[in-house]
DNA sequence: CGATCTGTTGATATCCTTCAATTTTGGTGG
DNA sequence: CCACCAAAATTGAAGGATATCAACAGATCG
């Protein structure tokens, strides 16, 4: 029952180990919780608002959102999506989906099959209650996106998404440099914050003559996090990334011993 | 194991038999869930931000809200809380709050303890089953609120609030009138909405002079739903009152055989 | 029955949108 | 590898929705 934080794991195990420490047979089992992969090619839709919902998935690579439209082609992102991030897990109590989700960039997924993740979860407390944080901090970035469009300022909103993807980045994705890809184009980013593309635009030029970003072909890095967190008000908190309560990690290691 | 939803339940009993259809042993065991009832006066605090979570509880009457607020004093509330909602189910998981829960007016609540939680939907799969559609609901919720912040205008806002709460509680609420009551003041569903109460005032005004609602001394009429619905460009799908797909219903009957 | 919170109204300011044109980028096929 | 095209980014000018400020009226509650 070692450490299983090294190196070379999928995003899953990376998102997931991030709340507390998972076994061998826990990494094992995460390898065979996926089946089948499949490819998406940029602006493709992976799912779409009415369907009834398929099988869950994990996105391994690439980049997705959640969004829906209004009638008359307004349009909301809801999350940017990145590896490790795992979608649908309990859709299957739905008749039909709210909401869709669409690829940035091209993305490669792995379903999860039901039958497959309840036994693992039966087996495995420690997958149990990863996945529970999992989904717990997905609300909480949930409520900070709501707090973001109704109280914040343009600048604000962006400082935000900026400072919530390079920390996302940081805490589960694979690159160790210090810049991230941003694969999205300032529409997207538009529909993510509540803003018109041409606004979205005219902040970033703003937060480039305030040296506050690099921002070029794609590619962010961030020249003064402590700035953007003071421009956005916010602190890395609501990413819960603190770690399983000691009580958890007791309750896990108990019922592993039956 | 006859049908369960006959009026004089409490609210969660109405609530989660929104979902599927409970046995008698079911609403039992959820009498049986709760403990200590706590009275709160208006605008209290039930829990602070920042605060290690305690245990979870149902409302059982009145009203609160969760909020956040930035430094500045900005607030902005993340839902309505009305009877029936259950709050807090797995916040265990998390060391610190990341938002608060204040009453709107005088409110009380039945706490949950959380061994008795586990041991219930252990022994009970349709409350298992109930407890994730609620879960899922309030996701739902959450994405469209949103949506309204992120891409819908003030009358479309307010239109959307009115609706959402005239739905819900025909769906779990306890009067059968007409109007529902309404005891937040403008400066709350300005805050929900990301407005200014000045603002919401003369929507209102405009709301009421198109006679689309009758709003005096907090209680709200819808005068016409249909007309409301197609301001905000809204359907009640969001709420995923449909009921449990019949996979699920036969899952929980398996189960209840062991 | 007064103090305070809430609702209402008007005038002015501003942030962000809208519209429109131009440049740049990135992808694709020859 | 380059030429070409569509999509994305950029810039300017003007308009509109909502915010801000301020004052007063009305409601609520101890």
């Amino acid at each position: 029952m070692k450490n299983a934080q090294n190196p070379p794991h999928g995003p899953l195990v990376r998102r997931l180990s991030r709340f507390l420490r998972l076994t061998e047979r826990d990494v094992a089992a995460l390898a065979n919780l996926t089946n089948r992969q499949q490819r998406f090619p940029a602006r493709a839709n992976i799912a779409t608002e009415g369907d009834a919902p398929r099988s869950a998935f994990v996105l391994l690579d690439g980049m997705a959102c959640r969004f829906r439209t209004l009638s008359d082609g307004r349009r909301q992102i809801l999350t940017f999506i990145v590896p490790g991030d795992i979608c649908d897990l309990h859709a299957v109590l739905l008749k039909r989906r709210d909401h869709s989700i669409g690829t940035i960039m091209p993305t490669s997924i792995a379903t999860i099959a039901r039958e497959r993740l309840l036994a693992t979860i039966a087996q495995h407390p420690r997958i149990n209650a990863a996945l529970c944080w999992s989904a717990l901090q997905e609300d909480a970035m949930q409520r900070e996106h709501v707090v973001t469009l109704g109280r914040r300022n343009a600048h604000e909103r962006i400082a935000y998404l900026f400072c919530d993807l390079v920390w996302r980045n940081e805490a589960y994705g694979s690159n160790g440099r210090d810049f991230i890809r941003l694969p999205m184009t300032q529409t997207d980013i538009a529909d993510m914050l509540g803003l018109t593309p041409v606004h979205v635009n005219r902040v970033l030029q703003d937060f480039r003559k305030d040296r506050l970003i690099d921002l070029d072909r794609h590619r962010l890095r961030l020249l003064d996090v402590g700035r953007l967190m003071r421009i956005a008000d916010i602190s890395q908190d609501y990413l819960h990334l603190e770690g399983a309560p000691v009580e958890i990690e007791r309750e896990c290691a108990r019922q592993e011993r039956l």
